[in-house]
DNA sequence: ATTAGCACTCGAATTTGGTGAGTGCTAATA
DNA sequence: TATTAGCACTCACCAAATTCGAGTGCTAAT
């Protein structure tokens, strides 16, 4: 909106210099310091002028009177918005670190986390590939004994969810195999959406005599599907908020560690970043503008990943917002360039 | 060992007045406090004096000259026991609330957790049962696609495993039941620990002349047992550390939290719990007796659970060293007994 | 347009003194 | 002999007073 022209060069360069001093030291930064730090020559005198002009645009903000200058919001959105248009290169290295020992996602992902958050000090989060649009693949029932059956679906993406079904009375083997012909004639390639309760219902009809016998497995597997569609979240690093003097107190500490305990909350930024389609896939919260209310003292950076078949994941990274974001969003685009590969590759 | 006697009724009567008031306030106690409080009827001078003498048996200690007095943890170990021995009682309520909704385990184990964190206001932990001596009940592959295999294995207590396997050159479907055979008569009824690379060599060799493309599915299939041998932790209410002054600072949040969030220092924890073979199966770490360096200020209460099959899990309370022991353990009991009906119930 | 200079502001750190809870010791008491 | 009252002393804690200095806005000189 208003870039570079609506606010005159040296006035951008005053910024950029206040932001990166602050995201270095955390203290609000004084005219003085500006003025020798920055290489055009200005008196500290010519920067307060300056200064006062960014505050009253709104750019930086005064904690108290006679006190340095700090980024606002609206100071930070704009020097990523710059970054985020500039860069858009680099990603190698790290590689290794990832694909050792790497064959169950589950581990991927938690891994992926970890790296993350030793990389960049920040917490992290990760978070299975949600099933939007998912497609069953396979289908399949067996007996274990005489009194359970086990149902063993696998989702696109190789995503497998598993569920015990108690008979009162058993099930023949005749019954099972054409239990399981029906299951896969039907089911096979049906995104879980489709499958709603009107099919369930005509597919109990189709079991015929078999139905009320049946109807406990047909409920069974519709509960598998729908039921564990809850996206699991991995974390890691989020003691490193301790890190950070702005959010270590005990208030903010507590609500940002809670929502990351309770993953709730943090689905719910999953979901909401997964909805907002964007060109790079990245996307960057600041204060306010986070879904997660108890984050608002943070900034939160998300990437997402695809799996092919439509399942897409999230990556995000939570920290003060005088975050390192030219790091952070270069870590994270490598993060998800990996994974994309990783991925696309062994599926 | 120095129980009642060693110490005298009056000095026993005093202590336990001590930590108790300890534990509601939280502050250092004073004799005056005592002389007041306690039904034996002395003068805090008098209180003073035994004061001296707990002190120097090492009962009590005082943060800094002219304060009052806090327990050791050698005062507290005395008060625990004492507890122990009294109390073998109740135990209802609470049921209902568990019960709902729980037919997965780990969703029943992870409201477990939830459920003690609201109720006692420490942190919590429920560990999934163990596998050790844990057996195979059941072992299918089943082809996903002409590339792809999928191995399930149901093992004792109803613990699913699943493992996909690509292959390089296509299984016939006759050879797929030759091994689902050979797989089920072999493995069937064995534990984990018999499972050993000398028996997985016999099978590839009974195996026949398919071995080479067989080697990849039993080394699968081992992997699938053997690997995923990693204990599931889940916790609760971490964030309650914040509600005691004495755990909340910085340094000792951060240690604690960051055990919580690493699982490995709690599965250390779980192992070490699981390995003491204990009457009531209750157990009490206080400071420094706790496996968890980490949590070297707090006091650690463990109780194991049973699944049948040898299987066991374990449930924990971290929280202050000044906790309501007195709570804690009637809690823990209660859910204790809970986990082992439902489970000897529905397995 | 830039800068030097100066008075002023205000948070943070330091100093100071007072308060009170708690102690140990001693001497009086039952 | 065990208990208690009394007293001097210690020391963490708090609040007010003080100092310090980084930083500002404004004005006048360059």
């Amino acid at each position: 909106m208003l870039a570079r022209e609506a606010l005159g060069e040296r006035k951008l360069t005053i910024l950029h210099a206040i932001i990166k001093t602050y995201l270095e030291t955390g203290e609000p930064v004084g005219s003085r310091t500006i003025s020798k730090y920055s290489d055009l020559n200005l008196s500290s005198a010519t920067i307060r002028n300056e200064m006062a002009d960014l505050e009253e645009l709104g750019y930086i903000l005064q904690p108290h009177t006679s006190a340095g200058r700090i980024p606002s919001d609206k100071g930070y959105r704009l020097y990523v918005d710059m970054l985020m248009k500039e860069k858009e290169q680099e990603l190698n290295e790290m590689q290794e670190q990832m694909l050792e020992k790497a064959d169950k996602m589950e581990h991927l992902l938690k891994q992926a986390a970890r790296v993350l958050a030793n990389n960049t000090n920040y917490a992290t989060m990760v978070s299975t590939p949600s099933s939007s649009a998912n497609r069953i693949k396979f289908i399949q029932l067996s007996k274990v004994d005489e009194e359970q059956i086990i149902a063993v679906i696998v989702l696109g993406g190789n995503v497998i969810k598993n569920k015990i079904i108690n008979m009162e009375e058993p099930l023949s083997n005749e019954n099972l195999l054409k239990l399981n012909m029906l299951l896969n004639t039907t089911l096979n390639g049906m995104s879980i959406e489709e499958i709603n309760l009107g099919l369930i219902a005509r597919l109990k009809e189709q079991a015929g005599i078999h139905s009320e016998v049946v109807g406990n497995v047909f409920d069974a597997v519709a509960d598998a599907i729908q039921v564990d569609e809850d996206i699991q979240i991995y974390t890691s690093g989020t003691t490193n908020i301790f890190k950070y003097p702005e959010l270590s107190d005990k208030q903010s500490a507590q609500e940002i560690i809670s929502a990351f305990e309770e993953k709730q909350q943090l689905t719910e930024l999953v979901t909401q970043t997964l909805a907002q389609e964007e060109n790079t896939g990245i996307q960057v919260y600041i204060g306010d503008e986070t879904p997660v209310q108890n984050m608002k003292d943070c900034s939160v950076v998300t990437a997402t990943y695809e799996l092919g078949d439509g399942m897409k994941g999230t990556i995000g990274i939570i920290g003060p917002k005088r975050m390192d974001y030219e790091h952070v969003l270069k870590s994270l685009k490598r993060l998800q360039s990996e994974l994309d590969a990783i991925f696309h590759k062994q599926v």
